[in-house]
RNA sequence: GCCGCGUUGGUCAAGAGGUUAAGACGCCUCCCUUUCACGGAGGAAUCACGGGUUCGAGUCCCGUACGUGGUACCA
């Protein structure tokens, strides 16, 4: 950005509908990266004009998500703020007056055509070479609306309730351009955009027009939204200017796509190719479609904010790894990519192990335990679970992962993998860990040293190499081929435990 | 169909006329480790295509192809 003069003020749009997808949390970094960068705002405005899609507990799912994510509002409908109300539904007279000053200034029209008449017309004329025909300069004269009904006629219309709709009239043969911060000059000819409904017959405003009355009224300066949104731009650029003037308009910024394996990432994807796509657990009140988020798999959010950033946005340096912080000051603009970013989930799993190795064992310890008491594995000792995190933390990916990895330092493993000790057992073994056990029962210092020590001495004196020794014993303790040193893992879950676990391996392999 | 936007390895990407075309993820090999990881050293793999412009093009221009978004009284 050249020199930003005044406060930056940006603001979050999503309509309360749903779970909260990976490119909507990108946008509100985005959003919130340079406003915070800037010293400015971050709004947090509900779009729910459209009341048949209202979904119960979309709204609060959206700021748990945020808040997750480390990111708060500075003003939302819950945090409040100078220009609320911030939900467009509970702004709905507002509106009305902006559709009517459009409407003398002629940029606006009544129309009355029913959803039968649209579908008629649609349906007359589909043709191949125009499979979805518009309400546009050309067929808004076959219509009912103010061309072609008298003015006594839409009068008497509107007095009698009649229902009826605003739709902008669209210039033809204008040409309609403007700067977009990442893809810079955008044109587009007036006669390929429609007439766009403004107002809705239920009197509530279309996103249309809501976009640039909120806006406007929210003193926005920067509008950043998904791509999908560009081809609208002219729309809202010529409400721009009919109603408040170009020079007023905030500066617009469409954010490219987050792209799944097939196309645009849908909802659908996770389940399908097994990634999660929202950022937290949703189900939807109404079907009971449930869509994983990336919470629940085990991701910390300063990992998932961190490889959302990454989609799109680079520092120019050779950096990945950033904290929210490093990301305020490093972002820029116009170092997002134009172009869409297929999302990898082998990438974002490896930004989360990163992110389990820079935080320290006693900030990740609130949610280890979370994630074994999920697993019924109740741990009241923070140090020890300190000192296991810190011993397994090297070796997750996913939070989820520490259950895994830990919880042999709490409880005996359910299974043994005796497949990976039999080949090479034999009765030699057998005896050396028996007597290995009453050498460990008489031991009165339990540390690493001794334990470890005392085991290969006792290896020598059998001459079996402590190598064909270690796995087994490490079997016995874990269960499987996997944890931090054996004699380490001897000396954290205690003599007891260490003997009762070697006893009961040993009788099981007997048994088999 | 029409309109918009885009196109550097499998993926994320650096690159702003002259480079052996960075780096990361993933994959493979080796080292470390008598487990699994971490860490370290290597390796394979790329400028969509065709024309220009230029002494010289991944970089500029024009086409083509492909991808993607829009084409609702949804956002």
């Amino acid at each position: 950005m050249q020199n930003i003069n005044g406060k930056v003020r940006v603001r979050f749009a999503p309509s309360p509908t749903g779970g909260l997808h990976l490119g909507g949390v990108r946008t509100v970094l985005y959003n919130y990266l340079f406003a915070k960068k800037f010293g400015g705002d971050f709004i947090l405005r509900i779009e729910d004009t459209d009341q048949t899609r209202f979904v119960e507990g979309a709204e609060d799912y959206i700021y748990n998500c945020l808040s997750w994510c480390g990111i708060e509002p500075d003003e939302s409908p819950k945090h409040g703020g100078p220009y609320g109300p911030y939900r467009q539904s509970e702004r709905k007279e507002l509106y009305k007056k902006y559709a009517e000053e459009l409407i003398e200034k002629g940029y606006a029209y009544y129309a009355f055509d029913t959803q039968e008449d649209l579908e008629k017309m649609r349906a007359e004329c589909k043709s191949d070479e125009n499979p979805s025909p518009q309400y546009d300069s050309k067929i808004r004269m076959r219509m009912k609306n103010s061309f072609t009904l008298s003015t006594e006629e839409v009068n008497a219309m509107i007095n009698e309730g009649v229902p009826h709709v605003i739709r902008i009239n669209i210039p033809s043969n204008e040409s309609i351009s403007f700067n977009d911060l990442i893809h810079h000059e955008v044109s587009f000819d007036s006669s390929t955009v429609d007439d766009k409904v403004l107002l809705k017959a239920d009197g509530m405003p279309t996103y249309h027009l809501a976009v640039v009355v909120d806006d406007y009224l929210m003193k926005i300066t920067h509008a950043f939204r998904g791509e999908e949104w560009l081809s609208s731009a002219p729309v809202h650029i010529l409400l721009w200017k009919y109603l408040f003037g170009l020079d007023q308009m905030p500066q617009w910024a469409h954010l490219p796509l987050i792209l799944g394996p097939n196309g645009k990432l849908s909802k659908r994807d996770g389940a399908k190719y097994g990634f999660p796509v929202y950022a937290m657990n949703w189900t939807d009140p109404r079907s009971n479609e449930f869509t994983e988020g990336f919470k629940e798999r085990g991701f910390l959010p300063e990992a998932f904010i961190n490889l959302l950033a990454l989609l799109g946005w680079n520092s120019g340096t050779e950096k990945e790894v950033f904290s929210l912080e490093e990301m305020i000051d490093q972002f820029s603009i116009e170092r997002v990519h134009k172009s869409g970013a297929k999302f990898d989930y082998e990438k974002a799993k490896w930004f989360n192990q990163e992110w389990i190795k820079i935080n320290a064992a006693e900030s990740l310890l609130p949610e280890v335990k979370k994630v074994l008491l999920s697993k019924s594995v109740v741990v009241e000792d923070d140090e020890y679970l300190n000192t296991i995190i810190t011993l397994v933390k090297d070796r997750c990916v996913l939070m989820t992962d520490f259950f895994e990895q830990s919880v042999y330092f709490f409880k005996n493993p359910d299974y043994l993998d005796l497949e990976a000790i039999k080949p090479k057992w034999n009765e030699e073994k057998k005896y050396f860990f028996e007597e290995y056990c009453n050498k460990l029962d008489s031991m009165t210092n339990w540390n690493v040293i001794e334990i470890e020590n005392t085991f290969k001495s006792l290896a020598a004196e059998k001459n079996i190499k402590p190598g064909e020794l270690q796995l087994p014993m490490r079997i016995m303790l874990v269960g499987g081929k996997f944890g931090p040193a054996v004699f380490e893992i001897a000396h954290q879950i205690g003599k007891t435990a260490t003997i009762q676990r070697i006893n009961i391996a040993l009788t099981q392999i007997i048994n088999q």
